[in-house]
DNA sequence: CGTGCTTTATGGTCTGATATTTACTATTAA
DNA sequence: TTAATAGTAAATATCAGACCATAAAGCACG
């Protein structure tokens, strides 16, 4: 047994980095505010330039803050979103760490609740907006892509809706992995999903009724799973065949 | 309408890092190879040691690779674990973008499903492993985090055997997030989880009862919030005392 | 042997200069 | 007077080259 614990000196840019992080939580800097130019941080901290970019850097990409260039610029404190868990989960399927089967199946696991919660917190306005995103579903788009983030607005203001921000994040984060995945294997979402697909889900939801909105929701995805597993099928059958081809960036 | 096509240029550090990721998503560097030297990659891109680091640093933090200091050292790629996905909880939390109870509801929700999933699908060796941490449950532990990680222990196990890496990888970041949480809340953990306590759940389980293992781990996540939210309750209490004590790092 | 010094490759930090972006301001021409 | 235009300046982005710190591996000496 030893009697010392081993100092690990860490870097300083790390010390930087948890200086400012914690100023920002503390709320030294509020959502809007502008960091210190690095120049006068170098000055502050009496490091180098290239620490203090690189914690600068490491908070912009946790999500904390973006930078602008040109005077007026600098680094602003952002309202910290849900785009980073989005991220994290696109670089784990990415890296094949999760598959689409899988992917589906916690969203099969979690919207159904989400749905389920929201038919029972669910605001007028919520309700409004559910209505409209109904509509649209059914209007013309520019691009696939604008056609699947209209079809996926109705879960997103079901995640909204559903009272638990932490939920929210996650199924969020789920929704964006999975238009990202769609976009990579067959960007024309029209195959896959078809306009009022979610009418069940909205009227139950609209209804009050949790247990069928949950139901709903259920058979809403299982269907979706189906089609997008044929789907990925062609795929991987074309890949196979341009040698190479495959689901990145 | 104009001729010309806008070139936005993007951050030269940005493409050094898309390029990076790539080669590692591909194989290029397969987990445990080592990346070329800050050096050898500012001639291969042609650009300063600086934008070098910055790319390195980008996959640091989203945990492609792991540095280290001294020959032999550099930037090793890891096989991406699921820490990213609880650092960005973690940073939701701090930013008090969720609570406590949220958090706790969508363990309330997920994990239910996770043990009934294992019930179905856990291995002889994912047995074993279960009725060994029951029983390290009840041994002595160095410190409060150690007794923790014990306790958390058969919910990891869990989330390995559901045999949905997704599922785990939420479940785990959620344990990694209520650790913390409750360290800075109380770090007694024993007032909050006493040894035995996943009993019924463990028992389900074995016994391959999917609807036993489900509501068996219903009820006690139901329990341990009840207890957790009593002790925030005292906390935050304690907290208006001692003006500035916070939920910090 | 093994103990301690030396070498050496690599990341970490510092400095200061140049390039690029962009809000703001002054100027100029209609 | 006003609207386009050019100029200015502040900030980040990048470059370049040096030196420091770390730690693995070899070497020399006892």
């Amino acid at each position: 047994m030893s009697y010392f614990k081993p100092l690990k000196q860490q870097r300083i840019s790390e010390e930087v980095l948890r200086q400012l992080k914690e100023a920002i939580l503390l709320g030294v800097f509020k959502a809007g505010a502008k960091l210190p130019s690095e120049r006068e941080l170098t000055e502050q901290f009496q490091v180098s330039r290239g620490v203090v970019r690189e914690a600068i850097r490491a908070l912009e990409i946790t999500g904390f803050v973006v930078t602008r260039q040109g005077p007026a610029g600098g680094a602003y404190v952002t309202e910290l979103s849900f785009d980073h868990v989005g991220n994290a989960f696109i670089d784990l399927f990415l890296a094949n760490k999760v598959s689409i089967p899988e992917m589906v199946h916690v969203r099969r696991i979690i919207e159904p609740q989400v749905a389920q919660l929201a038919a029972a917190n669910i605001t007028e306005k919520g309700k409004e907006l559910l209505l409209q995103a109904q509509e649209k579903e059914f209007g013309i788009s520019k691009s696939n892509e604008e056609r699947m983030l209209t079809h996926q607005n109705v879960h997103r203001l079901l995640a909204e809706s559903c009272g638990n921000h932490f939920l929210e994040a996650i199924c969020k984060s789920l929704l964006k992995l999975t238009r990202r995945v769609v976009m990579a294997v067959n960007p024309d979402h029209s195959q896959l999903h078809s306009p009022g697909e979610h009418r069940k889900i909205i009227e139950a939801v609209l209804a009050g009724d949790e247990a069928a909105a949950a139901l709903a929701m259920e058979k809403h995805i299982e269907a979706f799973y189906q089609r997008l597993t044929r789907m990925e099928k062609i795929f991987r059958q074309e890949a196979t065949h341009e040698a190479g081809r495959q689901l990145v960036l």
